[in-house]
DNA sequence: CAAATTAAACGTAATATTGCGATAAACTAT
DNA sequence: ATAGTTTATCGCAATATTACGTTTAATTTG
């Protein structure tokens, strides 16, 4: 086995697993608060600031690219990323959508 | 390899990553669903409405536990699960922390 | 054009995850 | 006590992920 049985979910939580899936990484949630701290986009500069062979970063943001939470262009020599505004915004909404169904109950467990 | 450097990002890089790979699997997603929707706990009822195997279930449901997400106890014969609202509540705000701390940019890639 | 720079892609090793059958443990009911 | 129910655990096979050295492709600079 090994492969995840998608078609017995539905679109939305596959969808909303591959993103989060995307994020639980250390490495790409901190590839995303620099790319959002950098303000600009930014490059492989980030090779040089996590621990990370190069390699592994390009990795990383391959991954992150496909799922749509970054885009990137290039630039001249270097690569610029930056946060795709409409994944995040979707992100923003379907996450709020999922933890605001939840309402505290009072005597449970 | 195949093993996650963690020592070279932040206790709170980690973390967050932790609680969104735990959330990272369909099952997990639809598992925390049904429990939010069915309102009172629920147990194992989840192996018959899920196509997945009850030793599946059982694994998933431990690593929802594992990262606190969920909390389990033992009714007679069978388990009741429900939301752990402190780990719901903390995960709501350092998502939503780190969700708002991008503002788009207009030209931007 | 040649050398340098940047980033993706390839290949590979180590480890993790997914899924399940089988078994075990704990309780309930007969 | 014995049988049934429920859930956890074990062990295994298939696949995925992580990380990196090396190579390749594209672009820039001397």
């Amino acid at each position: 086995m090994g492969l995840t049985k998608t078609e017995i979910f539905t679109e939305e939580q596959n969808k909303l697993a591959l993103l989060f899936k995307a994020l639980g990484h250390p490495a790409r949630v901190a590839i995303l608060q620099r790319i959002i701290l950098a303000n600009t986009c930014i490059c492989g500069d980030l090779v040089g600031e996590l621990g990370l062979a190069q390699a592994t970063i390009s990795q990383h943001l391959k991954e992150l690219k496909s799922v749509g939470l970054i885009q990137g262009k290039i630039e001249g020599v270097s690569v610029c990323y930056c946060i795709n505004p409409d994944t995040w915004k979707l992100l923003e909404n379907n996450f709020g959508d999922f933890i605001n169904s939840y309402k505290a109950i009072p005597d449970c467990c």
